[in-house]
DNA sequence: TGAGGAAGTGGACGCTGTCCACTAATCTGC
DNA sequence: GCAGATTAGTGGACAGCGTCCACTTCCTCA
């Protein structure tokens, strides 16, 4: 698997490539790499041999491995945000609606747990942060981007205004929904309920559900 | 910071330790390497060197570094076990008296996100584990160890009896309240939450606190 | 047009996990 | 009590990794 975007074979001329492209092909290499084995998984060195350039190539754009891991992870964590987004956005009825919110704080829970079920190695990478660094912090200075927990509480927020969820209660409620939903992705993803029959992972899942459904009443 | 217990310098005899003592050690020396960069500090060759062997002598005790990491693994989430039953057994009160089981299952959760905090790098390696295992197999054959899911489990029938969950909720709630707290672990510790003050750290807990506290009810 | 910086190459180093061949200490059965 | 088999260690090697330094080549801009 190669993700050279402009080959340049038979002469060994350098810098034919436009201007990002071997930074972002890492990336993209890294991503893939991420996808199938996780963090670990993601070796500067097969990067640099996916794009089709010389292992130091990459230190002309990340200061390191890590912060290539880092560019890797701020990918992931944004493809999870779009799913989540995505899902929220076809839940249909319109804001305020009781039925409609309730519906569209499961749409981003479950799209959140798919996320970590299908593609195990980027949720993992997406959380694994080698570097400290805020949460969502904009990756390439085109301002902030929207990040997992804004959708959340962008649903939370409606369901206040639907009254489904006690107003008293709202205040900081999103960390603990969210370190639910988390945990349960952790511990049947990589953890020790990771191989547990895909019966059980959905019982489980509906077992979250009814959870927190009963904590907002 | 050497393991090797039985020391046996000047002569370049082989042997001279106890049964399984270079086994053991090799473990206490990964224990140690994981308590402070975590999962992916557990290297073979330096917890060798720890105990004062020659790196292929590992290869006697484990198929490969993995299989050191897996019993290095077991031993972190034994000491997060212990640390959960010490926690359970110093609150006083007993069984069936409502207040009391409360404070029990406070004390569990608390002991488990103090773990976290405190030994992050154990955390980190007792949820690492490289191999597909069951959770909580017996290590050495000693028969069944009480896992941390166990003891939330002894805590939550105990809540059960003294009338405080009702029992129709009983059925599976371990799970969606295991992933709460842990997933608040994850993502406090080693997740986008972890560069938090202390002060907002401890906030956070005391939400998840009244979050299960009303899911009890 | 020419200087200077940006981007890629080449080679090297130390570290890792792992394999193979070998040897010395211990255990076992007679 | 000793000979053979087993076990637990040594020694040397290999490929792959991240990273550093020196060098070259292309592009940009004054």
């Amino acid at each position: 698997m190669t993700v050279d975007q402009s080959a340049d074979e038979t002469s060994g001329v350098r810098r034919r490539r436009p201007r990002g492209a071997v930074r972002d092909g890492l990336v993209a290499a890294g991503l893939e790499l991420a996808r199938t084995g996780g963090p670990d998984a993601v070796v500067l060195r097969e990067a640099t041999r996916m794009v089709g350039v010389v292992p130091n190539a990459a230190y002309r754009h990340f200061a390191g491995r890590d912060e290539l891991l880092a560019a890797v992870c701020r990918a992931a964590l944004r493809e999870l945000a779009d799913r989540m987004a995505a899902a929220v956005a076809r839940v249909r009825g319109k804001h305020g609606d009781p039925a409609a919110a309730r519906r569209r704080l499961h749409a981003i829970g479950t799209a959140y747990l798919e996320f970590a079920r299908e593609e195990p190695g980027l949720f993992a990478t997406a959380f694994a942060l080698p570097t400290r660094h805020d949460y969502g912090a904009p990756d390439d200075g085109t301002g902030q981007e929207r990040t997992p927990l804004d959708h959340l509480r962008a649903v939370l927020d409606e369901l206040v205004d639907a009254g489904v969820l006690d107003r008293r209660r709202r205040a900081g409620i999103e960390y603990p929904i969210w370190s639910a939903v988390h945990g349960l992705a952790v511990l049947t993803g990589q953890g020790p309920l990771r191989d547990v029959p895909d019966a059980t992972r959905r019982h489980l899942q509906e077992r979250m559900r009814t959870f927190i459904d009963e904590s907002l009443a």
